[in-house]
RNA sequence: UGGGGAGUCGUCCAGUGGCAGGACACAUGACUCUGGAUCAUGUAACCGGGGUUCGAAUCCCUGCUCCCCAGCCA
């Protein structure tokens, strides 16, 4: 029992007490208790096919499915699809491959909204039958001007009292495609005083001549997602509808519908969507993102996109502990992205191999090293995971090191290698820089020479010397050369929302989220990495061969975090103070 | 100014009449062949004002602030 993962955490302290329960769990127990629904348990999954899913879509499919296994019931994944101008096979197919990859089965119960259109037609003329709905000739301007405003009730369409046998008769003629899109709606009859906007008189169908990418031709008039959705959980006998806070007001209506019909009706509850801190979770803005070519693609790895994290080489054991720890409540917030980063060094911490490679090389020379040796050293592949084991790493007289990791003036604080001092080579030699070549043109130190102390073999001397500096290193004649993508923040901003004068979130878009760097510098036991397989670059970061362009034999690694960096904080602080 | 929601450390989530707690972040120290990891310690909050009560984050009154709603989108 991994209690993050069941919604529920010990109680501070002793863990004596009762597990505290989130909103949702403790009413469905409550549920339970009464024997609302039988003590069944049963929720769904319902995204639109109308884009990828994101990490704020990963919260609600980990409620969904995780109440539901909780208390033993099931979880159902429902394809909302009752717009055919927006979605598509390709998305349906997105989704399921999404979804699987956070962890989650629905088993065989994949379900279609568009699966029930003849059922949800012959609810709508019963609740013609009913006198609750009515055909409504007015236009979709007539519509809006007399919905009122939030202040002003609206007024009553002049076809609101049509008889039943009119109503009914010219639903089935809309059905059968005589009039143009527009031209009418089937509308629900309940009060165009009410304070609650969705309660005045709702579209519930609407004509449109258009092809849905499952049902084709066959239709021409579709329901609107009120009806469709409240209907669709009703048919599948769901007990706990877990939506987000922006159906609140369509409670009333959700309920209304089930009610006039006199069927099963489920319980609608709402969780507050999550946020996060530099990026947007929003379809609609990351479709334009995608559109106007901000970035890549949906799976782009600076994209919350789930297909995006999963490149950017996040892992789904990674996501589950974040979406265990953020909770779930009512109110409004924005996470700290630094929560999800610190899930994702937590997984990969006891999981990634190490590896050394040098990003922005400089070439160092080791005088005193005999000339065209090479030894195969040990390299430990994680402190973390003793059965990770060893591997060899060839060293020899020329390696490249990072170039940030010499300094001929060094900074205080600064111990990585200078004029005179002495660093580790991990897992090979102490080494003193002796010179500095430079480019006469340019003064740009083209390389480094030092000494190595012959004693210091494997990377410790029993001497007592304090060497505090160690550096990571790739033989020169050894180093095979990959492409490494560095990725930032999406936003600028940690709230993109926050945009005013006439801006968009657009605005904050960061010039430079993606650096690319060529020439990058790796150990040979790296050569044929597979794609989507995680390493950690020693003292740099935690990195994947790409999924989409990486190659055996033109590698291609995407920066998935950097490891926390101590040094980079000391730097900054010592800027602060001048 | 109609209707529906929400206000607890910097952030997220607990606490629902009895010492306001956890996680992340931040800070300090220990340790370290990754300035990683790990360990220890610390800083830090109940939206305001009244009231009830021995006692209020919690109950009552009142005010304030924030979010959502006027698609034939979901």
């Amino acid at each position: 029992m991994e209690a993050n993962e069941k919604g529920a955490t010990e109680a501070a302290g002793t863990g004596a007490e009762e597990p505290q329960l989130d909103f949702i769990r403790t009413a469905v127990t409550e549920d339970n208790r009464t024997g609302r629904f039988d003590g069944r348990v049963q929720t769904r999954f319902p995204p639109e096919p109308n884009g990828y899913l994101h990490i704020g879509h990963a919260k609600a499919i980990h409620f969904d499915f995780g109440v539901a296994e909780d208390f033993g019931g099931l979880c159902n994944l429902r394809m909302d699809d009752s717009n055919p101008t927006k979605e598509s096979m390709e998305y349906v197919e997105v989704i399921e491959r999404d979804i699987r990859w956070l962890g989650y089965d629905w088993s065989d119960r994949r379900y279609f909204a568009s699966d029930y259109y003849e059922q949800l037609y012959a609810y709508a003329e019963e609740l013609i039958r009913r006198g609750k709905a009515y055909v409504d000739d007015q236009s979709g301007e007539e519509i809006r001007r007399t919905r009122g405003t939030l202040t002003e009730p609206g007024v009553e369409s002049p076809y609101r009292n049509r008889g039943i046998e009119e109503n009914l008769d010219l639903f089935r003629r809309m059905r059968a495609g005589e009039f143009p899109d527009g031209s009418r709606v089937l509308r629900a009859k309940i009060n165009m005083a009410s304070g609650n906007i969705n309660m005045r008189d709702p579209v519930t169908y609407r004509i449109l001549h258009a092809e849905h990418y499952r049902t084709g031709k066959q239709w021409c008039i579709y329901p609107m997602y009120d009806f469709t959705h409240c209907l669709s959980d009703s048919i599948e006998r769901i007990t706990h509808s877990l939506c987000s806070l922006e159906f609140e007001d369509h409670r009333p209506l959700y309920d209304w519908y089930l009610d006039q019909l006199e069927v099963y009706h489920p319980q609608q509850i709402e969780f507050a969507r999550l946020n996060l801190g530099y990026t947007v979770l929003s379809k609609r803005r990351l479709k334009l993102l995608v559109d106007e070519g901000h970035v890549s693609g949906w799976d782009d790895p600076r994209m919350p996109t789930l297909s995006g994290l999963r490149r950017r080489g996040y892992t789904p054991e990674a996501i589950r502990d974040f979406l265990g720890r953020i909770g779930v409540a009512k109110r409004d917030s924005v996470v700290d992205i630094a929560l999800l980063e610190h899930c994702l060094r937590e997984d990969l911490n006891q999981r990634a191999q190490r590896v050394m490679a040098v990003l922005r090389p400089l070439k160092l020379v080791i005088d005193n090293y005999p000339e065209g040796r090479i030894e195969e050293l040990d390299a430990i592949n994680n402190p973390e995971d003793e059965a990770a084991g060893t591997r060899k790493v060839p060293f020899g007289r020329e390696v490249y090191i990072e170039r940030n990791d010499f300094h001929e003036e060094p900074p205080k604080k600064f111990f990585r290698l200078s004029p005179g001092k002495e660093v580790r080579l991990k897992h090979a030699y102490y080494v003193t820089c002796t010179d500095i070549v430079k480019d006469p043109q340019t003064g740009e130190v083209r390389e480094v020479h030092c000494t190595y102390d012959p004693n210091s073999r494997g990377g410790w001397t029993n001497d007592g010397r304090k060497v505090k500096g160690t550096l990571h290193w790739v033989s020169v004649p050894h180093a095979i050369e990959a492409e490494v993508r560095i990725f930032e923040h999406l936003f600028a901003k940690e709230n993109p929302m926050e945009a005013e004068g006439g801006q968009d979130f657009r605005s904050f878009i960061a010039p430079n989220s993606r650096e690319v760097l060529t020439g990058c510098k790796l150990e040979p036991g790296l050569a044929g990495a597979t794609p989507e397989s995680h390493y950690q670059f020693l003292r740099l970061g935690y990195f994947v061969a790409d999924a989409v362009d990486s190659r055996p034999d033109q590698l291609v690694f995407n920066r998935t975090v950097s490891l926390r960096d101590s040094w980079a904080k000391i730097e900054r602080a010592m800027q602060r103070q001048g």
